[in-house]
DNA sequence: GATTGTGAATAGATTCACAGCT
DNA sequence: AGCTGTGAATCTATTCACAATC
């Protein structure tokens, strides 16, 4: 029984992990779990797996566990990751060409079709499978690309105008790693991943303990 | 009066945001705001802002507000940013290469001084300004390159061994984007950057409404 | 008078513990 | 007998509201 509250990201985040979980699993040929196998295997904890899953439904079988492949399969189906989505890249610097180029966005789940650019240096210089378009095109070319996700590489100061870009093309969700928090319309959900973010997180954990322990 | 528990990455995160709002304020030739200020220019909470700011002691003076230069100096200082971080990036892919490249990664603050990789191939393809060393030589180079932080842009399956010689070689930190939960040591900190998590909790969005609206 | 710093209140996330199935 | 699914209990994070202070 789905209920109309959206899952919180710490939730559907954990999903992810659980899937690779049990990929893993289904790579070393187990076919049968329990929440207390997974967790002691992989680091888990027991019942936050099975409050995750309950928030969508039943997936486990009482006094038996879960069947992995079954329960690969449904979190797949779940996640929507049973399906292909297309994306586009926006800023062919060098986070947006690596991207390009990653498996993980070459993948029967994750396709990045095209990217754009402003910069015409930039647009032939790289040595892509995928087309770069000028950055002007956005509008004209994500319908017929067909692309749902863009992911913004672009610099902070161009980030707005090409996340509304994207949104007026009728992209349908944002990965965004340029260091600006958004203004963001609720049709188009962006998610932030800031890098730097991360690194100013170690200098301060760093400091930590000799400033004040 | 600083206390004994460490802070919470949600808030630690949160001061590099509200560092960022005051660069741009000082930019904009702004001397002095108040939580309230920074929480209506930015979309921020100005209890959490305040609350944020009390783990670490007292920043600003009542019925005034905050110096922006002073807060920003003593945010900076307190997150460790008023000096040099040396980095070392493992995995000369192409995101490795990507940050080795990237304008974050050659500041004042963060420097990656240099890569390594097992393929030998790819370290003589990327034309880098750093100098990219065999995965091997970790152990020999990072104590006279002085680094602090390592940066994991390795497969998930080779990321563990090189975690492990990191923390051998005397790294104090380390950001990890291999899609793989590391074994960690207490002195050597982690944080994973899971890129296609990020994706995925798209792809988990854009099927939500339709499937449960 | 204005705004901080903070204890109290609320909301949210995690863990516990056990009833309910298989 | 064993393990899920779940309400209750705990822990953590955020927001409120106001006394302290400039």
């Amino acid at each position: 029984m789905p209920q109309r509250e959206p899952p919180s990201p710490l939730t559907v985040n954990r999903l992810s992990i659980y899937l690779r979980c049990l990929r893993r699993l289904e790579m070393d040929g187990v076919d049968r779990t329990s929440s207390a196998g997974l967790a002691t295997r992989f680091d888990l904890s027991a019942s936050q797996i099975r409050k995750d899953l309950a928030q969508f439904g039943e997936f486990g079988i009482r006094g038996f566990g879960y069947k992995v492949e079954d329960l690969r399969r449904r979190l797949e189906r779940l996640l929507g990751l049973d399906r292909a989505h297309r994306a586009v890249v926006v800023g062919a610097g060098n986070l947006g060409t690596a991207l390009a180029r990653s498996p993980g966005f070459n993948s029967p789940t994750f396709q990045v079709v095209a990217l754009f650019d402003n910069d015409a240096r930039k647009r032939t210089r790289a040595d892509l499978e995928q087309p770069i378009f000028d950055s002007h095109e956005i509008g004209r070319r994500i319908p017929e690309l067909e692309a749902e996700i863009g992911v913004l590489t672009v610099p902070a100061s161009a980030a707005q105008e090409n996340y509304d870009a994207l949104a007026d093309a009728g992209i349908a969700a944002v990965l965004n790693f340029a260091p600006r928090r958004l203004v963001e319309r609720p049709e188009v959900p962006v998610k932030t991943v800031d890098i730097l973010i991360f690194m100013e997180e170690l200098a301060f954990r760093l400091g930590w303990r000799d400033d004040n322990a």
